[in-house]
RNA sequence: UCCUCAGUAGCUCAAUGGCAGAGCAUUCGGCUGUUAACCGAAGGGUUGUAGGUUCGAGUCCUACCUGAGGAGCCA
């Protein structure tokens, strides 16, 4: 018989079904029982009746452990004792296999001993809520640039060097002598593609070896970046601000349940329309000052700055307009201010910091030489970098989008461990 | 790299410097509507490691190990 997908159940009201799936919970009640079933599309409430079933069904449900694969034959029907509003009359069982005891029980846990159970953790409603969000999200994302004639264009995961030259890299031996480097940016390739189809994108996976041990941090994380030819810093901002509004109302279109199941307050979600609040660094640094925190203008900002920062509004902020200093090497400069750059980070709400870093990109080839010896970079690895200033350069704008620390504010938890299926974090690479 | 906190049964946690305990999980028994079911019983310990103080250390001290939160840096 067909296999029938819990998600579906209520399709088939009165009509005999086959669920293939897992033993999530049971509960004995003398000649009656309770099992709570999973197969991965959702969850439903089993019942099975001494007298309605035979002797060896009976046994077999009493001999389950949590998690044992299972394949059970039963009628559906609406009942509201049952969580979710379906129950199973269960007819028939078929063990595949008795589940050894399970580690994760229905009971609290600490984060360790689940960081070290990652590979079953996510088989509990919880996290699975996060990661349909999380796959929500990046089905969100690629509509977006797909349906905006945005090509995909991905970068290279292995690199020669660094792209910013800044940040500490993930060094690895590439065959014999060579030295190569896992990507910490697509951005100076998307520039490329970006010359070649005027609107791209590329979309993967990203690794930091900053030795950074908070909430917010993974070692390997996805960024999106779309780069854009003859754009201008106003005209990200404007992407960004569509982008992310995009992507929060599909969110709430389509894993209302998901969010329920986190207990997220869905109206500061619906609160996420265009236009965000523009804020230039100087008024950002003037209200620091104001509110007396510890910020000394001309650096970047720090985190309890940010949280500061986006406190003070509903929607995510869009700061524009640092110190070129503190910015990257390939930023425009404002030709109004020269010593600011045109760049924007865009803060989430509720305090989860930074989820977009972007900005016009520098045009003049006189000036990007300038700025490389300035930050002591080796012009011989932007050789190849350095053509697209020679041959035809344009204005042109893009910025990156993190992936986990948006989830994690469109889900509102703690921490950016949950939004991926497996972590990479200092100290922890396994599983 | 720095700062703070924590490590006791498979898990979550108690235990004034004085007999190492509870709930859940596991095993056994009971219950025809359970909602992290409930009731009864049983098994389960090198208190992270090494040293020190003390008549006596899970508890106090020192070092180390592991983990968590934060800073810096970043998305």
């Amino acid at each position: 018989m067909k296999q029938t997908y819990i998600r579906e159940i209520s399709k088939y009201v009165g009509q005999e079904v086959v669920i293939k799936g897992w033993l999530y919970n049971i509960r004995y009640s003398g000649k009656l029982m309770f099992p709570q079933i999973r197969d991965g599309s959702g969850i439903i409430q089993g019942v099975v009746f001494k007298k309605a079933v035979s002797e060896t069904v009976w046994k077999g449900f009493e001999s389950l452990t949590q998690e044992s694969s299972i394949i059970v034959k039963g009628k559906p029907r609406e009942d509201s004792r049952a969580p979710g509003g379906f129950e199973l009359d269960i007819s028939d069982l078929e063990i595949v296999q008795i589940a050894e005891p399970y580690p994760i029980t229905p009971k609290e846990h600490g984060v360790e001993f689940l960081m070290d159970h990652r590979h079953l953790w996510i088989r509990s409603k919880r996290q699975h809520a996060i990661l349909r969000i999380r796959a929500e999200v990046i089905r969100a994302i690629r509509d977006f640039f797909d349906e905006n004639d945005f090509v995909l264009c991905d970068t290279p995961i292995f690199t020669p060097a660094a792209c910013e030259g800044t940040t500490t890299l993930f060094e690895c031996n590439y065959f014999d002598d060579a030295k190569a480097y896992l990507t910490q940016s697509g951005q100076l390739y998307n520039e490329a593609t970006a010359m070649a189809f005027g609107k791209v994108y590329c979309f993967g996976p990203t690794f930091r070896a900053e030795k950074s041990k908070t909430r917010r941090h993974l070692t390997e994380f996805w960024m999106v970046e779309p780069e854009i030819a003859y754009a201008t810093l106003d005209d990200i901002m404007e992407l960004a601000e569509n982008f992310i509004t995009h992507i929060v109302t599909r969110v709430l279109e389509r894993r209302s349940e998901e969010l329920r199941v986190l207990e997220r307050d869905t109206s500061k979600l619906e609160k996420i329309v265009p236009p965000f609040p523009r804020l230039q660094y100087d008024d950002a640094a003037r209200m620091l000052k104001e509110a007396g925190l510890a910020f000394e203008y001309g650096s970047d900002f720090g985190s309890p700055d940010e949280t500061f920062l986006s406190s003070q509004y509903d929607k995510p902020v869009m700061i524009h307009r640092y110190p070129a200093q503190v910015k990257a090497f390939y930023m425009e400069v404002d030709p109004e201010r020269p010593d600011l750059a045109l760049c924007v980070d865009v803060l989430a709400p509720e305090g989860y910091g930074e989820i977009i870093g972007g900005g016009q990109r520098m045009a003049s080839l006189e000036m990007l030489r300038k700025r490389i010896a300035e930050h002591n970079l080796p012009e011989s690895a932007f050789d190849w970098y350095l053509d697209l200033r020679k041959y035809g350069s344009v204005p042109h704008a893009g910025f990156g989008m993190g992936v986990e620390r948006c989830v994690a504010w469109l889900c509102g938890i703690e921490h950016v461990r949950e939004t991926i299926p497996f972590p990479r974090m200092l100290y922890r690479l396994r599983p």
